[in-house]
DNA sequence: CTAAAATAATCGTTCGTTCGTTTATTGAAC
DNA sequence: GTTCAATAAACGAACGAACGATTATTTTAG
């Protein structure tokens, strides 16, 4: 990771300080960076192999023959099959996160917070078929839980929790459990994405507008 | 299958005809009976893996071991892995969607009727996590379309579909797309179910007779 | 030149499945 | 009641293929 050099002249910065030397050793780095699109391109083939042929038949070799690198390259970027697992889902669930969040202010009403985080999931969703299934599968396999990220999951929810908690203190919302909540904001709204996909119910306004309304009208105080 | 036996003076019935004959050449079937206990024992030992190390991990030789069997006796009960899997799945649904349709006659009022579908739901998941675990982890697998369990997958909420739609026919639900509703009777509860099991959320009666407010507050007309 | 990225070749292991043999159960014959 | 022949259940061993991971080597960028 450190080459070194001689005989250089050079100037470095500490802080505020300036420090001048002459024929002093030099220790720089001069490593290869790790092409970062490979690691995408991984992460993009585990996606789509997993959501076409799923856990039970994906392999590293495959995933690196979809990704078109060596299966060896790989290990150059996670430790083993797990942590490249666990990677991925951090990566999709932090997207995931963010997306459900985008647009949300303290100052908005509830109801209409409620309105627009829904319309940020469809968004989501719809746009990012991919990670929507692997989010779905990942989920309600055992290994989230072997993995040790029962906590990173729910942590997922976060945006949700925080309008959940507002909603009750202001007295908009049910004064129940957060999870119940949780049971007629989210997991509708996946089924509705599901439908989407599978059977065809499209996702339209009208639908979409309805699914806002049974929503609130399930969770509103 | 067929078993060779000579001179044998037999009589058999055609319809109302009756022949008999001397001499003739007869076969009959004398073979080992298949031990049920054995199928059961392989679906049940499958379950528990599943629900343990997930599809990624799981294999028949793990299963056989788990069931107390060789691993060859599996292919006497099924043709393959694939096809075990199938008649797992269609074995588990069945009894899911028996276990929902419960103690429900069309001369019920359409929220008495709801009432009592949800609390079947319940009681049959908390009551059978293994086929609960089970149903979730298939059911967002893409092994459910490539086994080509997608129709299948939607007669399982038979019951659900009746319910709903003599409640649009008595105007006693929202006249919206099935797909919508089912996305706020059975998925909260399934959200619910998984929060019993994981966060310790329990089911107790309070909180149910809330999800089947929320979810009544959320379908109806 | 160096060092890490990238790879091809290969490791020992386990996979799903099949094979050949043994065991258990059957109704008929004795 | 005991044997008998017959057949499928049941099994242990073994198959080639593929697995996840490692090693040795080459390529590439600074």
């Amino acid at each position: 990771m450190i080459t070194r050099r001689w005989g250089c002249s050079v100037r470095i910065a500490l802080g505020n300080t300036l420090i001048d030397t002459e024929r002093t050793i030099v220790y720089f780095n001069c490593m290869r960076q790790k092409d970062e699109n490979k690691r995408e391109a991984i992460f993009t083939a585990t996606l789509q192999l997993l959501n076409e042929i799923g856990f039970a038949d994906i392999s590293m070799s495959k995933i690196a023959r979809h990704a078109n690198v060596s299966s060896s390259t790989i290990y150059v970027y996670f430790e083993n099959k797990e942590d490249m697992f666990r990677k991925l889902y951090l990566n999709v669930k932090e997207k995931m996160s963010r997306g459900m969040g985008a647009n949300l202010t303290l100052s908005m009403p509830v109801v209409d917070a409620h309105e627009q985080m829904i319309r940020n999931l469809v968004d989501f969703v719809v746009s990012n078929k991919d990670y929507f299934l692997f989010l779905e599968q990942f989920s309600s396999s055992p290994m989230i839980v072997r993995l040790g990220l029962g906590e990173e999951a729910k942590q997922m929810f976060h945006p949700i929790y925080e309008l959940i908690e507002r909603g009750k203190r202001e007295k908009q919302l049910k004064p129940i459990d957060n999870s119940l909540l949780l049971s007629f904001i989210y997991y509708p709204v996946m089924s509705f994405a599901r439908s989407h996909f599978y059977d065809g119910t499209k996702a339209n306004d009208e639908n979409l507008n309805m699914v806002i309304r049974m929503s609130w009208d399930a969770i509103k105080a």
